[in-house]
DNA sequence: ACTATTTCCTGGATGC
DNA sequence: TGCATCCAGGAAATAG
């Protein structure tokens, strides 16, 4: 299930493939249809922007995106200096890291989230179209990105502006002092307090597992009850385990793919989650599986307290 | 204001 | 073999 280190894989690879081309069409599929803006206004905003930048935001994929507006894809007239002058400003400002926005280009985002099974693949048209595919937005070069999604967790949306905000704080960005504040006076277990992306951005289950079993803390654990040297440990934890994961491309345990299809190599190297019964590499009892929130849970009772 | 539970969805695993 | 049931989980909705 893309989390963080999935999310921001897959968002890399787009960022190293896609950045700069244009979307010429997009088509919307099945019903209903996995979205948070109707299929027509995403198809409005997503036919004929370029794609200047494509990034993460916790567990979302953000498509920064810049248009011409009234203008939909066809190439700048230049029968007039005043126009020349304006099609020369609206370059220089695409190409330019980030000059002040100009009255004839405008931006947008395109904001996908991947829920479960969700994948957002870079193909050929030619290769076939796999079931359970949603979105198909064609590029200036040929190419295809296709959102694939079995079981329609997933979302679409796009917003006017570039101001699209994680809801909780970067995991990877935040400070000790602040990652120690989220916790405080939360009588809810630290493995919930993990998932819950209004604190915390990025972090699912797998990763709340491993970061619990490498700070020596157990999931139950009120978040609140968390002594400064269990938090920092944690905190370093997080950053570890996300920082590790990244490196590895990822975690492919159920359908999870980069954009360009390829699994990634973490989920050899994850101590606990989906380990129940197994030995604890580190002690060796028994790995452990209850449910908190709902939600599978793995440690090992000898090295978390 | 918080916390906990339910709901959505479908492929794969399990059970009889 | 076949069919029913259960399970996985992110986040919004609902309940307490």
């Amino acid at each position: 299930m893309p989390e963080l280190p999935e999310v921001e894989t897959i968002a890399r690879g787009l960022q190293r493939q896609i950045a700069g081309d244009v979307i010429e069409s997009v088509w919307i599929g099945s019903k209903p249809e996995p979205l948070k803006s109707s299929a027509r206004e995403i198809a409005r905003t997503l036919e004929g922007a370029q794609i200047i930048a494509v990034r993460r935001v916790g567990k979302h994929l953000v498509f920064d995106l810049r248009r011409q507006p009234g203008n939909l894809s066809q190439p700048v007239r230049r029968s007039t200096k005043k126009a020349a002058r304006m099609a020369n400003a609206a370059k220089k400002e695409i190409s330019g890291a980030r000059g002040t926005l100009g009255r004839r280009t405008e931006t947008a985002q395109w904001i996908v989230h991947l829920g479960m099974t969700g994948s957002m693949l870079i193909a050929l048209p030619e290769t076939a179209i796999p079931p359970h595919t949603h979105a198909i937005a064609t590029l200036r070069s040929g190419r295809e990105l296709r959102f694939v999604d079995p079981r329609r967790f997933g979302r679409l949306q796009v917003r006017h502006g570039d101001g699209f905000a994680a809801t909780g704080r970067e995991p990877l960005d935040v400070g000790m002092e602040i990652f120690a504040a989220l916790f405080r006076g939360r009588n809810t277990p630290i493995k919930s307090a993990l998932l819950n992306q209004k604190l915390l951005a990025g972090i699912g289950n797998i990763y709340a597992d491993e970061s619990l079993f490498r700070a020596g803390i157990r999931p139950r654990r009120r978040a609140a009850s968390l002594t400064r040297a269990e938090l920092l440990r944690l905190y370093e934890a997080v950053q570890q385990v996300l920082n590790e994961a990244i490196a590895a491309g990822g975690s492919s345990v159920s359908d999870y793919v980069n954009a360009e299809g390829e699994a990634g190599l973490f989920q050899f190297e994850l101590r606990v989650y989906g380990r129940e019964a197994e030995p604890c590499a580190v002690c060796g009892a028994p790995v452990r599986r209850i449910v908190i929130a709902g939600r599978s849970s793995h440690w090992c009772a000898q090295c978390q307290k």
